[in-house]
RNA sequence: GCGUCUGUAGCUCAACCGGAUAGAGCAACGGCCUUCUAAGCCGUAGGUUGCAGGUUCGAUUCCUGCCAGGCGCACCA
């Protein structure tokens, strides 16, 4: 198929190299990859496998270049190919074919650059945000949010059936603390006088659930209840709030989880405990105490006897506990008992989208998923986990303090409601996950070029301008496949046909590394090749047919923008 | 102390699984709107890729050691 070109060439070369080595039965064939020379005289494509081969076949990398140019056979596509520099093979593409991308880009539309999942393609489960239900997202989860959300995306765009899910901390002491705070509001909202304790949540947020819980049920009842049964009830009430909130959040932003998997249910159906028993019939637990912690001042640390799981033979730094000192499972087992569902739900792939802060549990999950799969499937149920790095909230390049106690906390709807859905998301999107962000609400705001999500939304919106000019003048294409394409000789309408061209290969290879930050990156340069390419080039002209040649060329562009910003979740304006 | 991420132009970041002359934007300076959106374009200037070694034909990229910063380090999640 023509959608990918790179693909076919490293096909040729590689059977080249098979050719050319069979009398070197010691040599390897070195895996053959493609890349797009930053210099135009370097060609469309440059492979570099002749360097590697100059020591074992004891030869000048130049001369086993020539040698393999002079038995690959090209596809249609190839106009020439030659050796250049230190042993590069340079392939140059021919024009007509390279244009005909634009066809095929009017007739995909949406689809092109998309590979369709097949039926029986790789099942992933993508897990991100999974931001506690005790109280509203901050920016951070934001970030997650939109770093999870557009690899799904981007996943699901190349091949993969794709579930999205978030898991719901909603077991374990927090919630506990949750509904003693709701509790505590309660009570003063019914003309208590309260002393609000350090470990109660203090926002705003817990006042209003307390109110709505007031609404609907009978105060003096709750009164009467078991202290149990009362905070089990409210803190369900509470879940259930904030969880509300957080879908409304979420929602703000664009985001939709296929799957809210509950961390309750799990210690409800006995799973963890059914998963601890199985781990102790295969003999990975063990009763223990673990060494107080180093570097870090624990003041109330206690020699304590726990339920320890072996993950050091695992690969782990140190064997983790299962249960707590009051015998209830950790938050660590139901969060196995949590992947190992996973796995019994029959993922191929599975991949957790973590904050940075959770980076330290990475290994202990792995090493459990070891430990509990067979070697022969441990691939599939071993998560890949990824880290997002902070975000850093300044106004103006001053740094806004987050403190929950000081009342300063901003959260992610607020941020999205000061700066846009857009410009949040493709913000988050313009980095990698493994930088630090440092994120300006003052900058997020402007709508100039410290913003590039205004650049590439500004690059569609003028070709919808233009479009809807020549439209205005009577302009008619016509047929798409009548249309000359060869008018299209210049500098920069080449470059754009190039990068069109290599849009499929692009999100291939962000897939591959699960990279989705690199689809806002091609999105820029693309939105920049076209703004060069608009202010030496007139769309519409006295010549009807360049003027129909380049019309479907902006269109092209348009309609990939498009896509590759339909990756990021970001919307692509027809007028700013 | 251990683990992990980061360190590239004054600032924010790229650099396509080791490639050809390390690139963009902002900030600075100089140009471009009677013609399809100036939320834009063109140009000038700006670099010992944190430091020191190593591997390689070739290192911002891989390895080792330092330096600096972020995150994490039992019975929380």
């Amino acid at each position: 198929m023509e959608a990918c070109v790179k693909q076919a060439l490293e096909q040729a070369l590689e059977q080249a190299l098979i050719k050319l080595l069979q009398d070197h039965p010691d040599a390897a064939v070195p895996p053959v990859v493609l890349t797009r020379p930053k210099e135009k005289e370097h060609g469309d494509y440059a492979a570099n496998v002749a360097m590697p081969l100059a020591r074992v076949l004891k030869q000048s990398p130049q001369q086993i270049a020539a040698n393999i140019l002079a038995a690959v056979v090209w596809p249609d596509a190839v106009e020439a190919a030659d050796v250049a520099g230190p042993g590069f093979i340079n392939i140059r593409l021919k024009k007509a074919s390279e244009a005909n991308v634009l066809k095929t880009i009017i007739q995909q539309a949406e689809e092109y650059g998309r590979v369709a999942a097949a039926a029986d393609a790789t099942k992933v489960n993508l897990e991100f945000v999974s931001a506690n239900p005790t109280g509203p997202m901050h920016v951070g989860h934001g970030r997650g949010a939109v770093v999870g959300d557009a690899l799904a995306n981007l996943l699901a765009a190349t091949g993969n059936h794709v579930q999205r899910e978030y898991y719901i901390n909603d077991a374990g002491a927090q919630i506990g603390v949750l509904a003693g705070s709701v509790w505590l509001r309660m009570r003063e909202l019914n003309g208590e006088q309260i002393e609000f304790p350090e470990s109660a949540y203090p926002g705003e947020y817990i006042v209003q659930i307390a109110t709505e819980v007031l609404a609907a049920h009978d105060y003096k009842t709750l009164l009467a209840m078991d202290e149990d049964a009362r905070l089990a009830l409210i803190g369900q009430l509470a879940i259930d709030a904030n969880m509300a909130m957080i879908r409304d959040d979420l929602n703000a932003i664009g985001i939709h989880f296929d799957l809210y998997f509950s961390e309750q249910s799990l210690h409800n159906s006995g799973r963890v405990n059914e998963l601890i028993e199985r781990l102790q019939a295969d003999g990975v637990v063990y009763r223990g105490t673990l060494p107080p912690p180093k570097g870090k001042e624990v003041s109330d640390y206690q020699p304590v006897e726990h339920l320890l799981f072996r993950t050091t033979d695992f690969g782990d730094d140190v064997d983790r506990p299962l249960a707590k000192q009051d015998g209830t499972a950790t938050y660590f087992a139901a969060d196995i008992a949590y992947h190992y569902d996973k796995h019994l739900r029959g993922f191929d792939r599975m991949i957790d989208v973590w904050g940075a802060d959770h980076g330290g549990y990475v290994t202990r999950v792995q090493a459990a998923m070891k430990a509990l799969i067979e070697p022969e499937a441990a691939s599939a149920a071993q998560p890949d986990v990824i880290l997002v790095q902070m975000v850093n909230l300044t106004r103006d390049g001053v740094p806004v303090k987050m403190s929950k106690r000081a009342g300063t906390f901003v959260t992610l709807r607020e941020v999205v409601d000061e700066v846009g859905r857009d410009a949040v998301r493709f913000n988050f999107m313009t980095r990698r996950v493994e930088s630090q962000l440092d994120f300006d609400l003052e900058a997020a705001k402007k709508q100039n070029d410290e913003n590039p999500v205004y650049y590439v939304q500004y690059a569609h919106a003028r070709i919808a301008a233009i479009l809807r000019k020549a439209s205005d003048e009577g302009v008619v294409v016509g047929e798409i496949d009548d249309v000359d394409l060869s008018v299209l000789t210049s500098h920069e309408e080449q470059r754009l046909v190039a990068h069109l061209l290599a849009y499929p290969e692009a999100l291939l290879r962000a897939a591959d590394r699960l990279e989705a930050y690199r689809v806002a990156t091609y999105a820029m340069r693309l939105a920049a090749d076209f703004h060069s390419f608009y202010h030496k080039h007139r769309v519409v002209t006295d010549d009807n047919n360049l003027t129909v040649a380049r019309m479907l060329l902006i269109r092209a562009v348009a309609q990939v923008i498009t896509n590759a910003l339909g990756i990021l979740g970001v919307s692509a304006p027809d007028r700013m």
